[in-house]
DNA sequence: CCTTGAGAGCGAAACGTTTTGCTCTGGATC
DNA sequence: GATCCAGAGCAAAACGTTTCGCTCTCAAGG
């Protein structure tokens, strides 16, 4: 039999108010502090949660729906954020809505039913169903790496425009003038935002906005990095650099040159996300860092300062910003320029 | 307000007990159960997941421990089990123990005070801490990809002896003599049996055991598979063939030799997992392929099985089976050897 | 006609906490 | 010496379910 409160007081002859007083943090004195500590270690006690909640309407539970678990970009911030979070003694359940917005309004009704205390959702597309219920239960949503359109939602997000206007900034430094960006559709917002910001900063820099085939959207996947890698490769005027907008077209675009033999002209190249790679490639490629450790940091902060502080006030939005982390100069300069 | 079963009771005049029971599939009158449906869904019921699991002692949440998110492999596993359990009802609270044996024994106790029903670990170690305090609560344990050596908990895993063996007889078949293995130590038990089945199926074919510095471990990860076949690349005597023992492996691999330069000869290679890698890369890879979606399927049937069926009984052990997906001739043949 | 048993429902007692008042004590303040 | 206040503790009432033991009804079996 599990032990409780009840078992405490008989060990210790406590009431439960003071019991319970102790494992709240409140005021016991100091040798009744031992006693409790000392029961409880003797019986192996952990307070229930049930009985907990449902006094106190909390469950020190978060729930955590990702567009997708199978990327390494989410189970970062994921892994980070579960970490900070136990610190603070609250749990994560976590729902993965496969890129579906079904499934995601699924994970949400179904979160609260566990009754979580918050939720912290990467969204599958602009819109996200079923925080209506979420906001009369009063339970706080922060959206991360995308935001929400509907419904009042903190967010936490990185100035997509300037991480890829960063990328183009040293490609037409190093003397580039047809440059192609490899990217999702613009449904999704962060492939939107990084196409807008590279068509403006083409635009800022040559004078002209990038022929349409050199922005054209693929499948966000590696085999779609890989995909559209070949598809600019082949085409009749090439371009002569590429921005990848995300890790999994970093990675198959990478793929698909490698396969180049040595007589194609090798196009240069900016990748996103995942500093591992710079650490393994050779030559270095130049890579736009997204601060993921901070992502993870600034949404748990900011879910939890909602959930124990100030739940109401205006929703906020917190912006961080991309680092370019340069590699070799082979693998962005433009063949027999000047440096 | 939130509703509860006595908004239910105020509008259909029934006692909270057959509501109870319609909630719990009981057998109530049809006329009965439209009428808490009705009053239900203009309540916007929800069932209080805390006065539900305090009072029946379940809470239909299940407790994932990974050694690690951040892998392909144990992401792939766990979306798959969540979107089973969650079709069951059952949500699951993940902790990640990031390689960690402490950390993973703080998620278990973490978890045992969530009150979880089952627990499913992939093990840092041979060794669990912390299992005692599940088994004492009747928590049901089930381990995914490599078993537990203390207490008794399920496992579900896969023949990895047999599944290097088979990648070992391909690359013997076709006339590889000098064959090495990128793995991790052998305190990890998937590695250990890898490299134990490597040496087992090698000295098979060739009549003696490969060399020592061919089956040497390198760190797991893309950095030490890129590393090792450096290292491998770099010995005065190279292999012809390199078997990797893990996605990592095989990625890091498979870097370090797309950086190989035409003039040296570029080893045999086979990989392990994923079988994305061989839809993209060219030539195709040959790859040892775990089957991850039955793995996730039985770990979840095995797990809901002993929380809803039987609690007891002998641990189980389900051994699956890897395939071995053969890629383009090219990357596994020996160079001039008879077809 | 009596018994049996299944179907359907009910009231009340848990489940293990937190929380709300309340009392009591022993200084400090006036 | 009276008053006040903070510290520490207590009893009892929630919180929203499930479950135990009961009753009632109706049909089937003897």
């Amino acid at each position: 039999m599990v032990a409780t409160y009840k078992d405490i007081r008989r060990l210790t002859g406590l009431s439960l108010a003071t019991i319970s007083k102790y494992f709240n943090g409140g005021n016991v004195l100091y040798a009744n502090r031992v006693l409790i500590e000392q029961a409880a270690r003797d019986l192996g006690y952990q307070v229930n949660d049930f009985a907990r909640g449902l006094r106190s309407r909390r469950s020190r539970t978060l729930g955590v729906v990702l567009a997708e678990l199978n990327s390494t970009f989410n189970t970062t911030i994921v892994s980070g954020m579960e970490e900070r979070l136990r610190e603070a003694g609250y749990g994560a359940i976590i729902c993965d809505s496969r890129g579906s917005a079904e499934a995601e309004a699924e994970a949400i009704h179904f979160l609260i039913g566990k009754m979580v205390d918050g939720l912290v959702i990467i969204p599958v597309g602009d819109e996200v169903a079923g925080l209506d219920a979420a906001h009369e239960r009063g339970i706080p949503v922060i959206s991360v790496d995308r935001p929400v359109a509907n419904g009042r939602a903190d967010a936490v997000v990185v100035d997509n425009r300037a991480a890829i206007a960063s990328a183009v900034d040293l490609l037409t430094g190093s003397g580039h003038g047809e440059i192609a960006l490899l990217a999702g559709p613009d449904t999704l917002f962060t492939m939107r935002e990084r196409r807008i910001g590279f068509r403006a900063a083409v635009e800022a820099a040559t004078g002209r906005l990038p022929r349409r085939e050199l922005t054209q959207a693929d499948a966000v996947s590696i085999e779609g990095g890989y995909d559209g890698m070949r598809r600019l490769l082949e085409l009749d005027h090439p371009p002569t650099a590429v921005v990848c907008a995300n890790y999994e077209f970093t990675l198959g675009a990478t793929m698909a040159l490698n396969e180049l033999g040595a007589d194609l002209p090798r196009p240069a190249i900016v990748g996103f996300d995942n500093l591992d790679l710079a650490r393994i490639i050779r030559p270095r490629p130049t890579l736009v860092v997204q601060p993921v450790a901070e992502i993870a940091a600034r949404a748990a902060e900011l879910v939890l300062s909602r959930i124990e502080g100030e739940r109401e006030g205006e929703a906020r939005t917190v912006v961080l910003h991309t680092r370019l982390v340069v590699g070799d100069r082979a693998t962005f300069a433009l063949p027999g320029a000047a440096s």
